[in-house]
DNA sequence: TTGTGTTTTATTGCCTCC
DNA sequence: GGAGGCAATAAAACACAA
């Protein structure tokens, strides 16, 4: 039988020839097998380790063999103390674990890649759950502007009949009080501009953004000599105090006469509390 | 038992630092 | 220029389902 080498260690020259380097096999580390089952001397088991065994052993080709349990216990233990590797606990440590300084090198750069990618991993899971709160935030955001811009829209429709039926109100207030004034004979009442003649003497209303009636097209809502005079009242279930406090609430829309055209016919709201850019329409 | 995926050990080549 | 670190990769060892 072949007497093996120096318990220290012994090398089986291997696999790159062209850098010289060697492959490592420990004597004490292949002896090292308490409780690893992962050694190489550890799958052959305590019985089956007979001389013939560490003849072959010693003679096999260059084998990877996994460090005990014990091993990498410590080297872990070392590893979280300082995960860099001075070369002189390097030699204590490789001493201590019976190992080659070379593989406690490689194990602490194996074991510090490890980390690393632990760390992007964990580092990635952080973001995504961020990424993913914030595209739910951003969804709920684009549903509440939709939400307002509808509700902005049915409320600018509101306002729009409203002001129809104030100004249609206010028109045949005007014209009962002149008729009977004056008696049978129906004049027109007289204008100071021009604009509020055109307006007002053919019973127009004029509101923003849509067109004004003319003679040739009256408003149907708002013909003086019209007998079917309809007046529609406001459906909505909500009295005129409420859905004026409900507009400036809710929209911070406030309608208010210009007063440059106070005492005219003409009304021109104007919205304020609302930036122009924020209308959907504009 | 075997195929396959994962983990661990080790190599290689490049880079930086002293 | 040598030592040591790192990224990429190879390959052995291992786990596990079919």
């Amino acid at each position: 039988m072949a007497v093996p080498p120096s318990p220290d260690a012994f090398f089986l020259y291997g696999s790159s020839p062209s850098l010289g380097t060697r492959t490592i096999l420990s004597f004490e580390d292949g002896c090292n097998m308490n409780g690893s089952k992962r050694s190489f001397f550890g799958m052959l088991g305590t019985d089956e380790i007979v001389n013939e065994d560490l003849e072959d052993y010693f003679h096999q080709p260059e084998k990877k063999r996994r460090l005990t349990t014990d091993q990498v216990r410590s080297l872990e233990r070392s590893f979280e103390e300082e995960n860099k590797l001075e070369p002189e606990r390097k030699v204590q440590l490789a001493k201590d674990l019976g190992l080659q300084p070379r593989q406690v090198a490689i194990w602490f750069q194996n074991r510090r890649a490890r980390c690393k990618t632990k760390l992007l991993e964990k580092d990635f899971e952080a973001l995504q759950s961020s990424y993913n709160s914030l595209t739910a935030q951003h969804e709920a955001l684009l549903k509440e502007t939709d939400e307002l811009k509808a509700e902005v829209i049915s409320l600018k429709e509101k306002l729009e009949m409203k002001e129809r039926v104030v100004e249609s109100s206010d028109l045949s207030t005007r014209f009962s009080q002149e008729s009977a004034s004056e008696g049978e004979v129906l004049e027109v009442p007289k204008s100071t501009s021009k604009q509020e003649d055109a307006c007002s003497s053919r019973g127009d209303v004029f509101i923003p953004g849509s067109p004004p009636y003319t003679n040739g097209s009256q408003s149907p809502l708002l013909d003086p000599c019209d007998s079917s005079y309809i007046f529609e009242p406001d459906q909505s279930d909500l009295s005129q105090e409420e859905e004026d406090d409900e507009l400036s609430k809710n929209c911070l829309v406030t309608a208010s006469v210009s007063p440059k055209q106070e005492g005219s016919n003409q009304c021109i709201y104007e919205f304020s509390g609302l930036d122009q850019a924020f209308w959907p329409w504009s």
